[in-house]
DNA sequence: ATTTTGTCGGTGACAAAGTCACCAAGTTTC
DNA sequence: GAAACTTGGTGACTTTGTCACCGACAAAAT
């Protein structure tokens, strides 16, 4: 149950409810309720059955595989306004979800039980239009993520990675470790590239640090 | 334009024609029409403007990625009734195709251009559900393919594929190269496993030829 | 201030997988 | 029957992942 002050928050986070018309709010009003996650907690496992879907307000969500070694690969984030399709999507057809969802900062979420999630689905265009929109991105970066661990090197993956990172943080504040669970690597491989990078004078580094110095040396190694 | 004893086939093909109601129905003889598409014939390619989306009476085609080595990785088949729903998803998001998709084996199919899909994914419910259904399934084997690239070594991997074929055809047709295009791999490494599988007892093998002798172990191999 | 504990990263050895170059045996075509 | 093509075998090398182990640094506890 959502009461009018907090809708008005939730409104400005969320432009699907901008776009709906009164009886979507009213039923949203009624099934929603709102949640607070913090950050390192596990949204879903691998296997969860879903109940409820949610759309967040605020922070990042992590959805990634984990290998039976432990290794990780990131599929994919999403964040404001944004919900996680593949709830959506073990709702819709029934089954458990197929990865891990953690939070990686404090979200605030709206959640809808799934009953009133699929019947939405099918009674309002809009709501409709989102979680087709959402599928339909997913899939796209999920097939991407394919081509890239199927064709490409390490060295250029990982030289990507760090020319997107450094375009919003530069000396970024990322372990080994971390990177290796982003591109679903080991942290020895990557422990090695970034040394190479280093010695080339591509990239600094430093104890849970980053920096790069020549982008266009890097810009180089993720197009080989 | 589709007309009566065409329509008759058609609707035995695919089930959700039989779920339409009339007003669909019409639509669907109005704008549809009929195309037959031979084996070795590439459907799309990546980068393609999709103007027609393809539902499939007969025959097999197969989607897959291509990197700049040659190499290639399946990432689905789809068949009778089915339909490409990266075509669809290409369209309903106005980007291009992020794939090839060629015929394996000659293929029947009636093609709706673009423009009418789309307004019917927003008129028609059966047709939505349908379009639904296939965005989800692919995005289930899609990630279920990252999971198997990331994390399983190749002679599993094989392993596997070699058991699901034999069900099929024991004696199988299949090259080295076809195997390694399936798996996202290089003939070289496939023949050397099937070696190794070879000297093992797991399997017979000739040219153009793999025969499953041993699937319980294949099995155990396929769990490791 | 020093010890302890945990995190982070470096190293060498090895195994698995992809690449390259080249060759040999079958198969098809002319 | 020769030529051209397809299929697969081989060795050398590179890249990537794994394992075991260690040292450096940082935060917390004493």
């Amino acid at each position: 149950m959502i009461d009018q002050t907090q809708l008005k928050r939730i409104s400005d986070a969320l432009p699907i409810l901008q776009k709906s018309n009164t009886q979507l709010i009213r039923d949203f009003q009624q099934v929603a309720f709102f949640a607070k996650i913090p950050a390192g907690h596990d949204v879903f496992l691998e296997g969860d059955r879903v109940d409820a879907i949610a759309l967040l307000l605020s922070g990042v969500v992590r959805v990634y595989k984990i290998g039976e070694t432990g290794r990780e690969i990131t599929l994919y984030r999403f964040g404001n306004g944004q919900s996680c399709i593949l709830t959506a999507n073990a709702i819709l057809s029934q089954k458990t979800f197929p990865a891990v969802a953690t939070v990686e900062q404090d979200a605030e979420a709206v959640m809808i039980p799934a009953k009133d999630f699929r019947e939405w689905v099918a009674r309002y265009d809009v709501w409709r239009e989102f979680v087709f929109e959402l599928l339909s991105q997913r899939l796209a970066t999920v097939m991407a993520i394919v081509d890239e661990i199927a064709f490409r090197r390490m060295d250029a993956r990982l030289a990507s990675l760090l020319l997107t990172r450094s375009r919003v943080q530069n000396p970024m504040r990322v372990t080994h470790q971390e990177i290796a669970a982003e591109l679903g690597s080991s942290r020895e491989v990557v422990s090695r590239l970034l040394e190479d990078f280093s010695e080339r004078g591509f990239v600094r580094v430093g104890r849970g640090e980053v920096e790069v110095i020549d982008p266009d040396g890097l810009q180089s190694r993720s197009n080989a």
